[in-house]
RNA sequence: GCCGAUGUAGCUCAGCCGGUAGAGCAACUGAUUCGUAAUCAGUAGGUCAGGAGUUCGAAUCUCCUCAUCGGCUCCA
């Protein structure tokens, strides 16, 4: 009889007839834990648990709370969710269902629309054939078969996915449980009863294939854990981080409004939202000239023949506002390149002066698709801090490490961590291919050389050159551009920019776009619930609030607010007629970095006492002593 | 833009099968003058998102518009 030789949980191997099931192997291997593994990894393989082994190397098991677990503990839990659906509803079509990032979702098309109590319905079936711990049963067909089997049931969605798999795919996998069949990859958990818990969060439309042009399919998302404890602590920190949402703190910390008087997409910034803008654009602006930027500025309307020229009015014109003065037709720009072209061709260049770095806090318009505003970090209007850096091809690789590196530092200021992506050539664009493919490259080597880890988005990339884009996570693990290099070997040509190179003729300069933290707006929307509204000293609008116990304190209090708003300590008073509890509880859900109480011994001492947001009571100094304290602290970004 | 949900006082939310609007917090006024997360009392506050319709009568039912929320698509 055939055997196969496996590899021990203890560093040895032992012999088993070939054709064992992978949880046999495991079992008799020795492992432990099984009954919380949902399925093996064979060689590097992830399989079913009941899938024969025939050759020889390592069986694992793959635990439910392993990364690969949870998916296919998520994907198996999608599966019986569509059971449910077509036992439910008679007639709704499945289209695909995989498990993704905290969760799972299945696409149906069905002709009305799944209602809150429909979902409730649904995972009361789907609880039902959890319970009757059906198995899931894997077996291969030919494909012609398999476009037979579900063309006969009227599933067309796996007709097409079946009809749109490459040439060369002769067989396919179908797993079913119950009397649910599925075109699948697997793998799956081994039967109904392994899941244990799961919750069904909503439902939303999708575009089949994520195309719009194709028909709007309805998704039911849920998500799925290896116990109910850890469905419940999933539950309890989605319910916390919608108390991160940047929209509610704004709101509750006074930062700015949206308001459906003045139109979706724009934003008003109080005091303090303006403060703690303000407070960054300087940072900006120090963080550039420090970098040998120059910074500029451009006119907020164009004349719309520059926008032909750059190319925007061709394949930009529908996310652009335009306005008629004097007859003439002007853009209102979406971006800020055009004026910085224009300084470039100011003067003759020669070599020398390359590269030139032309920044500027650009604020611009874009008409973004109603259906996509949200709060800070998709707007209408928003403030970019914007570069354009023009240099020969051979000082390319060195400007983007440069770029990299500064977003790098900026991110570390921040306390961001990020991910990196590279985006190559889009369907619509301009440019020829041997510019795309060296702007590419020139992006990737320099990604490389710094060894970054990025991954790469194709077709992603502007119409006008690829791009390296940095992104963030919002509280709700959203993910959102902030920093992007992009490369452009286009707008040079059109605005005929040259520069007189060390042998006396003519060349083209290439052209970078980049923004570091991107739009002022959207980066302070991360940043509020980065830090949960409770924003480091440095940025802090208020750094202190003075708090008096009586109203015979106030002549104090005034005092004290006047030295430390002199000292450069950003602060106000709190002397109203409260009890001091009452003050501070304000000053704590404000998130206020220090609360300085004044009473009858800081009045008699010309001191005042520090109480941290953490709680923390530092005791009693002078005024001096702690707008020192702030400095220092702000210094070592505290 | 597409699919779905939602829209009642500054905020959070009640308001049943149609009979003309309510709470808590916030605000304001007064009392209180208080030491590290909520002092007490009183007052005011709403064209029920907007518009049209059905009805004797609409926050409630229907339609349209706008906005927001969750996705999709698109993007900083």
């Amino acid at each position: 009889m055939k055997q196969v030789r496996i590899q021990l949980p203890d560093g040895g191997k032992a012999d088993f007839p070939s054709g064992m099931s992978a949880r046999e192997i495991l079992a008799a291997a020795g492992w432990k834990d099984l009954e919380n593994a949902v399925a093996a990894r064979v060689n590097g393989n992830l399989v079913d648990l009941a899938r024969p082994v025939t050759e020889d190397g390592n069986v694992e098991p793959v635990a439910a709370n392993s990364k690969e677990g949870l998916a296919i503990l998520r994907h198996s839990t999608s599966h019986v969710m569509a059971q449910a659906v077509q036992d439910l509803f008679p007639g709704v079509k499945v289209a695909i269902g995989p498990s993704i990032e905290d969760g799972f979702y299945y696409d149906f098309e069905y002709s009305d629309t799944f209602t809150t109590e429909d979902l409730s319905r649904i995972e009361g079936r789907m609880e039902e054939i959890i319970s009757r711990d059906d198995s899931f049963e894997r077996r291969e067909i030919s494909r012609d078969e398999a476009i037979r089997f579900f063309r006969d049931r009227g599933e067309t969605y796996k007709v097409e996915l079946l009809e749109d798999l490459p040439g060369d795919v002769a067989a396919v996998s179908l797993y079913s449980q119950g009397g649910y069949v599925d075109l699948c990859r697997g793998p799956h958990v081994p039967s109904t009863g392994t899941i244990r818990a799961f919750k069904l969060l909503n439902v939303a439309g999708a575009y089949w294939r994520g195309d719009e042009k194709n028909a709007m399919l309805q998704r039911i998302y849920g998500t799925g854990f290896g116990t109910r404890e850890e469905l419940g602590d999933y539950l309890t920190a989605m319910e916390e981080a919608k108390k991160r949402d940047h929209r509610r703190l704004g709101r509750e910390l006074d930062l700015f409004q949206l308001n459906d008087e003045v139109g979706p997409g724009l934003i008003i910034f109080h005091p303090k939202g303006a403060l703690l803008r303000t407070i960054i654009e300087d940072w900006e602006r120090k963080e550039h000239l420090k970098r040998g930027y120059d910074i500029v500025q451009g006119p907020q309307i164009l004349k719309g023949d520059l926008w032909k020229r750059s190319g925007h009015f061709d394949h930009y014109r529908e996310n652009m506002y335009f306005t008629e003065v004097d007859k003439e037709i002007y853009g209102i720009k979406p971006m800020n390149c055009i004026a910085h072209m224009l300084i470039y061709k100011s003067k003759i260049r020669s070599y020398r002066d390359l590269p030139l770095r032309y920044f500027e806090l650009g604020t611009v318009h874009r008409h973004e698709k109603t259906g996509v505003l949200h709060g800070l970090l998709r707007a209408r209007q928003f403030t970019q801090d914007d570069a354009h850096i023009l240099c020969t091809p051979e000082q390319l690789n060195d400007e983007i490490k440069a770029i990299t590196g500064f977003v790098d530092d900026a991110m570390k200021v921040f306390h961001f961590e990020y991910e990196v992506e590279l985006s190559t050539r889009p369907a619509k664009s301009i440019g020829t291919d041997e510019d795309w493919e060296m702007a590419t490259n020139a992006l990737e080597q320099s990604l490389k050389d710094r060894g970054m880890a990025y991954e790469i988005n194709a077709g992603d990339g502007a119409f006008y050159g690829p791009k390296i884009d940095f992104k963030l996570k919002d509280a709700l693990k959203r993910k959102w551009q902030c920093a992007t290099i992009q490369c452009d070997f286009t707008l040079p040509e059109r605005f005929d920019l040259t520069y007189v190179g060390a042998d006396g003729e003519r060349h083209r300069p290439v052209m970078l776009h980049r923004v570091i933290l991107g739009a002022i707006e959207r980066f302070m929307g991360v940043l509020i619930e980065h830090y949960g509204g409770a924003l480091p000293l440095w940025l802090s609008p208020v750094q202190a609030r003075i708090m008096t116990v009586t109203d015979r304190h106030i002549p104090y209090g005034q005092e004290v607010l006047r030295s430390l708003l002199e000292a450069g300590v950003r602060a106000e008073g709190d002397f109203r007629n409260e009890k001091l509890g009452y003050k501070i509880r304000e000053g704590q859900n404000q998130k206020i970095p220090f609360m300085l109480v004044v009473g009858d011994r800081e009045m008699e001492s010309k001191t005042v006492s520090p109480r941290q947001r953490d709680g923390e009571n530092l005791g009693a100094m002078d005024v001096a002593g702690f707008a020192g304290l702030v400095r220092e602290r702000c210094e070592r970004n505290e």
